[in-house]
DNA sequence: TAGCCGTGGAA
DNA sequence: TTTCCAAGGCT
């Protein structure tokens, strides 16, 4: 097997260097995190591309850059209106972390986002990627940053058969493009090999007769392109049965519960919910509404049913509506006016019955 | 190490 | 419909 260090003895760095750097300059697409170099609005555009794609993002960047224009505004802001900024881009926690990190400049940096790798990859939610992508991009320091689209180009490029789901192997392409980028621009070269991922070598079809750099790509020259990067497949889903209600009571207000700080959909805020098999739904539900909520409400099943599907498991969801009489008190929830619950962070699964039902 | 952590787009 | 996977990180 070729080790990573000699994969790198005959392959022409100069040619490729050269090849994608000027591809690069012609094909970059206008983004708004490439309008300035400003480190803050690098950062957060990674965090949110991280397994996230650039069409999502776009919407997301415009909007938090407006309400959180600066380290010091996001660190000084509620975490719930952060949390809300966030709404349906998923991986929540990254937000979370993203404002503890951000407050961590504040304090200790005077708000510059550190210049040191080490220093800004000790932060919250800042991997090897991010470390890269944030030194590179903004300060044009000499550091791989090697994402899934890095992966699969060098895996073709270099002809990698390792799985690209080790760590090992990202390590190893990280000590494979800090060859390549020597004595370029960090920034464009790191940005050049990822934008040829995005728009030419994809995972599907790639576009090898477009592709500037096929001259020198081992797996081109094998036709071996549609083989690589290998990569293990993953188990597939757990199904789970969940049932969700929408209690109003006679002031109009409805019932709201926010989930646990840790685990799935950390934090966010949903109607109330229990996992219960497919026949004993409306008995599960009515012990947990009692036991975590203190009402007693008669409950109806309502049409809506639909997946919500995460990437280890799949919420098959059932709504029901409830009446509640009396209003008791909830130690676990809110009673809030449908005006009030729109300020919070729900899921996805729970703008979809929040629009359904209310 | 491998499982956990969201959502949507594309084929 | 199913499968893959997208500018990954945490534990």
């Amino acid at each position: 097997m070729t080790s990573y260090s000699d994969r790198l003895k005959t392959f022409p760095i100069g040619e490729f260097s050269r090849r994608i750097l000027n591809w690069y300059e012609n094909n970059k697409r206008p983004l708004p995190w490439r309008e300035d170099k400003d480190p803050y609005r690098i950062w957060v555009s990674e965090i949110m591309l991280q397994q996230t794609q650039v069409d999502t993002v776009k919407p997301y960047f415009e909007n938090f850059m407006n309400k959180f224009p600066t380290p010091e505004a996001l660190a000084e802001a509620e975490e719930a209106q952060v949390m809300k900024a966030w709404e349906g881009l998923g991986y929540y926690s990254r937000a979370r972390n993203l404002q503890s990190a951000v407050k961590e400049v504040v304090q200790d940096y005077g708000g510059e986002i550190p210049k040191s790798p080490e220093n800004f990859a000790s932060l919250k939610g800042v991997g090897p990627y991010t470390k890269g992508a944030v030194m590179s991009i903004a300060y044009d320091l000499e550091e791989p940053a090697v994402d899934g689209n890095v992966m699969r180009v060098l895996a073709r490029v270099l002809l990698i058969g390792d799985d690209i789901g080790k760590q090992r192997t990202r390590r190893q392409v990280e000590d494979d493009v800090r060859m390549l980028m020597a004595g370029t621009s960090p920034a464009d070269f790191n940005q050049a090999l990822m934008e040829l991922g995005a728009l030419v070598c994809t995972p599907k079809n790639p576009d090898c007769d477009a592709c500037p750099v096929k001259n020198t790509c081992r797996a081109y020259q094998r036709s071996m392109v549609h083989a690589l990067p290998v990569k293990a497949k993953k188990k597939k889903q757990q199904r789970r049965t969940m049932a969700a209600v929408v209690i109003e009571n006679e002031k109009g207000e409805i019932l709201v519960e926010q989930r646990p700080d840790k685990g799935l959909l950390a934090g966010m805020w949903q109607f109330p919910m229990v996992e219960a098999t497919p026949d004993l739904q409306q008995v599960a539900l009515n012990d947990y509404l009692k036991e975590a909520h203190q009402v007693d409400v008669e409950l109806t099943e309502t049409e809506q049913r639909f997946d919500h599907v995460f990437s280890h498991l799949i919420w098959d969801i059932h709504v029901f509506r409830g009446t509640a009489h009396v209003q008791a008190a909830s130690p676990n929830g809110k009673w809030l006016t449908k005006t009030e619950a729109k300020q919070l962070a729900f899921s996805v699964s729970h703008q979809k019955i929040w629009e359904e039902q209310l």
